[in-house]
DNA sequence: GCCTTAACGCAAAGATCTTGGCTTTAATGG
DNA sequence: CCATTAAAGCCAAGATCTTTGCGTTAAGGC
């Protein structure tokens, strides 16, 4: 077999488009999702509207997303995958600190919080985390090995989930109080005082 | 004024029809949407699909909950409220742990699952934490309460919500991890051992 | 038992959503 | 610049959802 020919036709990828005028599509009905989402939540994401609002044929939307639920799962996915690198401050609690604002930051406005509820409607028919929970998840675990690089204490990522991520996550999601960045610190505070352990 | 006469019309309620034919219709109502919402997700449920399995015709559904997001309001609110008592173990320990079990218990069936998630895009339109919620919450004060009385040690309602409650929530409802008993209980381990204070 | 009327059923009309066949546009490789 | 073809647009048919008017059933009060 020479080495300049294609020798399976499942060797060659069937070249999809990437560039130009796709790439607008997505763009323009992620965000008029983002923005009827936002109005009126991810229960009544209707396709038609959103091909209006975005400038698109619904038959277009139709062909890539299929329905409103792949479509909102797309959308979220993109919308909320943390957009900024970890923070790098020096002490495990600052970096613990940052983190939680700019997460706050995201999920505390109308759209990411409108976003984020649909995200966990998506959750029903995926199988494990999503991939933009699995991100910050990631973020939080870079965090702790620069810590543990440091050789500074720190607590484990289990109960960095469980005791900062979770009240913060599910205060925001169910509204139970408000969250604003004095509460995160109080987790934070908890978090390193009794967990932070050498390794 | 004679106390047998009534003085006004606007102190007579409108006479609302409680029993028979009328919650015959909504329990039949509410048993189907549960398990269309078990079956599909809540973000497809359809008012004709559960009006054909209840057996009911979808303008009675139409004329009662309006839409599907009051319909789902109104199902979640009734399927997801505590039915036990909170639990009497004698100790704090224990009576988290029966409570986080008997929890665990309602919110990992497929059903509730199912209908916790669609709880979830339901606290979009209402403000404040969802009268569900505020059963859960109320269980747990009264967890905390029966401590005090008994002079115990206990932790603070606050860090109970977001150290025992938040992570077994947010677990679940993102299905971040498995989590069963004995995860539970790790929770209530870590939550007596460092928050644990005298009154 | 009889009357009142809230709640339900029925059917038809209108709105909205979804799909399929076909044409047109424009990204990519030569 | 031209050829190829993935992706988008257009339109019309079909399915599904939602509303509305009116007749029927059956709680609740007398």
């Amino acid at each position: 077999m020479s080495p300049d020919t294609p020798v399976g036709a499942d060797e060659r990828p069937p070249a999809r488009r990437e560039g130009g005028r796709s790439a607008r599509v997505r763009e323009a009905v992620f965000s008029a999702a983002a923005e009827l989402i936002a109005e009126g939540g991810a229960e009544r994401l209707s396709i038609p509207a959103v091909a209006a609002r975005a400038g698109v044929n619904p038959t277009t939307v139709y062909r890539r997303w299929g329905d409103a639920a792949g479509l909102l799962r797309d959308v979220t996915a993109n919308r909320l995958a943390p957009h900024d690198p970890p923070p790098d401050t020096g002490t495990l609690r600052g970096d613990l600190s940052a983190w939680a604002a700019q997460t706050l930051g995201t999920i505390t406005t109308t759209e990411g919080l409108a976003l984020l509820r649909g995200s966990v409607a998506c959750a029903a028919t995926s199988e494990g985390p999503s991939p933009r929970m699995a991100a910050r998840e990631s973020q939080l675990a870079a965090i702790l090995a620069h810590a543990a690089e440091r050789g500074d204490p720190h607590p484990t990522l289990r109960q960095t989930l469980d005791y900062l991520l979770a009240p913060l996550y599910l205060r925001v999601l169910l509204n139970l109080a408000p969250a604003d960045t004095a509460y995160a610190d109080t987790l934070v505070d908890d978090l390193v005082r009794h967990y932070a352990k050498p390794d």
